[in-house]
Formats: structure tokens, C-alpha cells, sequence
DNA sequence: GTAGAATAGTTGCATTTGTCCACTAAAAGT
DNA sequence: ACTTTTAGTGGACAAATGCAACTATTCTAC
């Protein structure tokens, strides 16, 4: 009579998840934090490093010269105090200016500096390659139909359709 | 002739979103916000708010009792010692027991409480509910897609495939 | 033109949250 | 037996996040 193995009574491999099995949010969380892991390290060293937020920030107002803390708080779906916490660290790390902005009291424009500038263009190259290596075995086609629906599900919360 | 508007350089509805906005990862990271803060609204009071570690464990643990921490660690992309952390905090709720493992005497086991399984119930319904509700706007068919695929990058980056 | 509401940003506070590391105990491999 | 791997614990630490209160400015309405 043949032993029995040892091991957990449910292997990881067979364990199913319950009614999570067919729910969208859950592989988005834990994607997500496999993304953001892999992300980390990639950018490992570059003061950027840790979260959607400065990557996104650095490469907006890179691309968007004056542009306002609000509007890339909207953007990036955080509140104005975390945001005006991400404006000061980066602006620490010399990759961002701030000025008022000369037509409204209350509002800021942001700058590139350089040094920001290129790191952008490095940051630009991980993120990309990082997607595209992430999702490399999901087939092209696929790829393409996930992207736009997820824009368009990201576009509708963000508040910038309609 | 005509004044000129008022209002911030780059409205948010026409910022482009630069590289991200080709990129799976952004969108998935910014759609996990969202995701998850209407989730912990949903859950409010729920003695299981904040995070996917807990619901799943919960559920995990109701539909196989018995099941070790680090099996549920793995899944939800976790450390043991943060699963852990999970663990005691779920024990001082009453919502699920640990038990040494009989045939292996490093390992636990997790058994449900009533109080654990009457709150698997409603969370149940809460999660399906919510994902469903999220994504309602995304055509039946694109949904199903999506959770294919997603549920093919999860599964290979939790290492349960191959 | 003035009062009241809305907006941009700052600051303090509390809370969560995860990460790294070292450590113990037990089991598996050789 | 000796070594390596695995399960779990505990501490210390860094950081991000959100909330709420507050100032200053602009906008709306009357």
C-alpha cells in the first residue's frame, strides 16, 4: 500500500479561490502588486522609485510644461495633500520647478529641470519595456483589447469622459 | 474680442497620458485604486476593510478548512511574515482559528469560526457584487475576456502554473 | 460690490502597510 | 548525521495614504 505524501492538505496549485475565481477586482489587485514589484525594481536607484505617482507626475509635466498639481492629482487618483507631498520630494530631487502660476493666486505650474528631463527619457524606456515584458506571453492581439477596454474603464473613473 | 478663458494650461480631459498611455501597467495600477477604495466603502464596518489579503483569506479558509498560511501567502503575493500579521489580526476578530498541523510540526492549519462564515456569506455577495457593478459599462463579452486573460497573467505570476 | 461658496494648496495627525532581517523549530535531502 | 529548505514569529523601520482643519484666492449670485 502505497504511502501517503506528505504536504498541505491543499496545494497551492489546486486550491481554488473561491468566488474570487470570477471576479475582475481580484486578479487587478494582484497583478497589481506583482506590477508594482517588478516595477520597483527596475527602477531601482533612480529616485523615482516606489509607485504609479512619480513616474506618472515626472512624465506629465515633462510632457506638459506649467501643468497644475490638481490636474495630475486627477490624474494619478490622489487627494491634493498627497500629491502636494509628491510635488515636494521630487522637487527635493531636483526633477521638478514650482512657480504661481501668473493668472490664478492660488494655482502652481510645474517645470522640468534637466536633470528631470532625463530622467524622464529613461523612465519613459523602463516603463514601456516593462509592460510589454509583463504582459509578453499574453498574444499580441489580446494586448491590444485589454488596453482599450481598460482605458476606457480608467478614463470613466478618472472622471475624464462625458 | 473675446476674453481669453480662464483655467489651469492643460485641462484635465486633454492631458495625454505620454507613454503610459500605451501602458497595461498604468492602467491596471490606477483602476486598482479605484477599485479598491470602492470596495473598502462596500465593506465598511465589515471587520475585513482595507485589502485583498484578508477577504481572500477568509474566504480561502472557508471553502478548505484546514488550509496553511503560507499556501494563502502565496496566492495573495504576500510574505509569510505579513501573512502572519494577517492571521493573528483575524484570530483577535474571531474569524478564523489556527491548529498545529498534525503529520507537520511546523505548519498550521486554518479552520473557520461561525462568525467567520457568516461574514464569508455576506462578503461573498459584497466582492461579486462590486466587481460586477464596476465593470458594468464593459460589454458582457469584453468582461469575459478580460477575466480570462487576467486570470492567465495571475496565475503564471503566482507560479501555479507550469 | 459684497457675501458666500467653491477651489488650490499646505500642514498635522493617525493609521496602515509592507519590507527587511534575524531567529526558532521542524522536516527533507544526501 | 549533516546540511539545506520550509513554516512561522517578532522587531524595527520606512512610507504612503487618507482625513480634517486652515489659508488664500477666485467665482457666483444677488
Amino acid at each position: 500500500m502505497p504511502m501517503k505524501k506528505k504536504g498541505p492538505p491543499y496545494p497551492v496549485e489546486t486550491v481554488g479561490l473561491d468566488v474570487l475565481e470570477d471576479t475582475l477586482s481580484f486578479y487587478i489587485r494582484s497583478i497589481n502588486i506583482a506590477l508594482s514589484r517588478d516595477l520597483d525594481e527596475r527602477l531601482e536607484g533612480l529616485d523615482v522609485a516606489r509607485g504609479t505617482g512619480k513616474i506618472t507626475t515626472l512624465l506629465l509635466v515633462d510632457s506638459h510644461p506649467g501643468i497644475r498639481p490638481s490636474v495630475i492629482a486627477q490624474l494619478i487618483m490622489r487627494d491634493r495633500s498627497a500629491m502636494g507631498r509628491l510635488v515636494d520630494q521630487m522637487i527635493g530631487n531636483e526633477l521638478i520647478t514650482r512657480q504661481a502660476a501668473p493668472d490664478d493666486g492660488r494655482a502652481q505650474e510645474l517645470y522640468i529641470t534637466e536633470k528631470g528631463a532625463d530622467l524622464a527619457r529613461k523612465v519613459r524606456k523602463i516603463a514601456t519595456k516593462q509592460s510589454s515584458d509583463f504582459f509578453a506571453d499574453v498574444p499580441e492581439k489580446d494586448q491590444k483589447r485589454l488596453l482599450e477596454i481598460l482605458r476606457r474603464v480608467y478614463r470613466r473613473t478618472a472622471g475624464l469622459d462625458q
